[in-house]
DNA sequence: ATGCAGTGTCAACACCTGTAGACATAGTGT
DNA sequence: ACACTATGTCTACAGGTGTTGACACTGCAT
C-alpha cells in the first residue's frame, strides 16, 4: 500500500532504518498474528533486505518484543481523572478514531492478535501484566484493584475482538448507543460492590 | 500425553480414524492458533501418516472448518430459561469445569484462538456469526438483540482471553466473587436500557 | 485361492521460514 | 586519494510446511 514501487533511496542511517523496520513490523503485527507475519513481508515494506532484520533485532522474537514494548511511556489514564469518570473516559478512548490513537490502544491490539501464538505468548502476557494491568490497577485504586482492572481489560479486549478482529457489524458503529453501552460495561467492571 | 509410545493397533475403519483425526485436531486448535498447529502434530497424536489428513479433509483449511463446525447442534441457552436468569446462567456456564464443558464453549475458544490467522479468519468469523451470534440473538429477544448478543459475547471472549489465554491470575479463580462479577457484566451487556 | 476395493504408508515435491556469514558498496575522516 | 568503518545485499543453509501420487497391505467376496 505504501511502497510497492521501487523505494525512494533511503539515507544510510542505521538508527533510521531500524526505526523504519520497527514501524513496518508494528503495522504488520497490528493486523495479523505473530506467525502469519513473515520477516520478508516486513523487510519488503521497508525496502530492505531480510538479513537486516535479524541483524538489528537478533531474532524475530526480539523484533516482536521491541514492537510490543514500544516507547514504554505514559499510563492509560490521565493522572487527574476522578474515579467516577474512568468508565466514560475508557469508552471514549475505545471509540477514538485511529488517527489520534493512543499508543497503548495499539499495543493492546498487538497483544490480542498474537496472544495464541506459542512463540509470542510469553512476551505478550508479560507485557499485558507489566505495561497494562499493573499500572492500570494502581491508577484506579479502591478495593481489589487487580480484579477490577483485569475485568475492565477483559471488556476492552472482548469488544476489540468483536469490532476489529471479527468485524461484527452491530457493534462496529461509533454511535452514542454503543458508547453508552461501553461506558456501562466499564462501570460494571470497575464497580467495587460484588452485587 | 496420550500416545507417545507406539499406538494401539487401530481398527481399520475409515470413519473411525477420520473422527480420531478430527478429535486430535480439535484438541490442538483448542490450545494454539491455526498456523502454529501442524498437520504432522495432529497425525502424530493419532498415530497415523500425515497424508491421511489431507486425504480425508482435503486441506488444512478443510480440516479446520470441520473442527469449527463440529456437531452443529444445540443452542447456547436452554429453551425455557426466563430472561432475567440468562446472565446468571452464562456466568455459571462460563465457570463450569472443563470436564462437562459445553461444546459451544469449546467452539468459542477455538474461534478465539485462530481469530487473527488470515487463513482461518473467514471460517472463524462466519462460524461466530452463524453458529453463535445469530442463534443467541434470536433466543434472547427484546430490543436490538444483535447488539446485546454481540456485547455479551464480547464479555465472554474478553474474560476467556484473560483467563485461558493470558492466564491473568486475579480472574482465574472460580470464586463466588468472580461469578457475581461475571453475572453483573452479562446483565449489563444484556440490558435493554441505554442508560 | 483369486481378485478387488478399502485403508494406510512412503517418498518426494515445491515452497516458505528464520538465520548466518561472506561480500559489496557508500560515506567519512585523514 | 586513501583506507576504514558503517551499512546493506547476496547466497545459502537447515528445517519445516501442506500436498500429492505411487505403492503396500488388509480384509472380504467370489
Amino acid at each position: 500500500m505504501s511502497s510497492q514501487p521501487p523505494h525512494p533511496p533511503r539515507p544510510k542511517s542505521a538508527e533510521a532504518t531500524k526505526q523504519a523496520i520497527l514501524a513496518a513490523a508494528r503495522k504488520r503485527f497490528l493486523e495479523e498474528s505473530y506467525e502469519s507475519v513473515g520477516l520478508r513481508d516486513i523487510s519488503r515494506d521497508v525496502g530492505v533486505d531480510v538479513a537486516l532484520v535479524s541483524r538489528y533485532f537478533g531474532s524475530k522474537e526480539g523484533l516482536f518484543r521491541d514492537v510490543v514494548r514500544g516507547t514504554r511511556k505514559k499510563d492509560i489514564l490521565p493522572p487527574d481523572l476522578p474515579a467516577e469518570e474512568i468508565a466514560g473516559y475508557l469508552a471514549k478512548l475505545f471509540l477514538a478514531e485511529g488517527d489520534d490513537a493512543n499508543e497503548n490502544v495499539e499495543r493492546l491490539l498487538i497483544i490480542l492478535r498474537s496472544a495464541s501464538s506459542p512463540a509470542a505468548s510469553q512476551v505478550v502476557s508479560e507485557a499485558l501484566r507489566n505495561d497494562v494491568l499493573i499500572p492500570f490497577a494502581q491508577s484506579i485504586g479502591g478495593k481489589s484493584p487487580e480484579v477490577r482492572a483485569s475485568t475492565s481489560m477483559a471488556v476492552w479486549m472482548g469488544m476489540t475482538i468483536m469490532r476489529t478482529v471479527m468485524a461484527v457489524k452491530p457493534v462496529c458503529e461509533r454511535s452514542p448507543e454503543i458508547e453508552a453501552r461501553l461506558r456501562a460495561l466499564f462501570e460494571t467492571a470497575l464497580s467495587e460492590t460484588n452485587r
